[in-house]
DNA sequence: CATTTCAATTAGTATATTATAATATAGTAA
DNA sequence: TTACTATATTATAATATACTAATTGAAATG
């Protein structure tokens, strides 16, 4: 991160509403943990649901509405269905807090 | 960003719960506008409050949730109250947004 | 066709969040 | 003391979210 890096106002005004919107939608422990696994390969709900230790609905229900809001998509093939990430900013955000806390 | 950054689950999972509540603290709209005029300089509440567009009360709410959850401190000086950002994981998050939505 | 598997949906309850309005406190100035 | 300014707190109502359990649907397999 640059030091002393001068966030312009204006410019995260107007974007202020859909940022939060995008962060709220991932602000959930197991939302963010299913998102992780997405950037990295696309995965089936079976997978997704013991990587993330959640139940079926629940994983079924967070990819719901992370689909209604445009952060995944889903593709059937075969008998599974497979998700993946289709917003470019939420591979950017997990990049960047991979770096913020894994390092 | 790098093109094909591998993100390291197990990194990441022992950080979901951490990570996920200080998304959710920042994923709202005016807290993340307050966060974002903070991360450029010390304000009052007052100064918040109008460059927010939100009410006294709101703001004041904000603030002390925000305070609780680590992400601001405050100091009176004189007739005002100062805050500033504390967690510098939220000065990062912020310059990481910027970069993403910004450019 | 019957069964199994994978996933989605629905319903119900509990909890959390948000906005608003009203009130309280603390410090300063007159 | 009174009045004023800045900030905090409280109560309430509306809305949103989360979790669980049960049901449904649709494709694949025997």
């Amino acid at each position: 991160m640059k030091a002393q890096e001068v966030i312009k106002i204006k410019d995260i005004a107007k974007n202020c509403e859909n940022v939060a919107k995008l962060m709220k939608a991932m602000a959930h422990p197991q939302r963010l943990m299913i998102l992780c696994h997405l950037s990295n390969a696309e995965k089936t709900v079976g997978e997704l649901e013991s990587l993330c230790s959640a139940s079926q609905s629940q994983v079924s229900q967070f990819l719901h509405r992370m689909r209604l809001e445009g952060l995944v998509e889903s593709e059937k093939r075969g008998q599974h269905v497979y998700y993946r990430i289709l917003d470019i900013k939420v591979k950017k955000l997990i990049s960047a807090l991979y770096r913020i806390y894994c390092s």
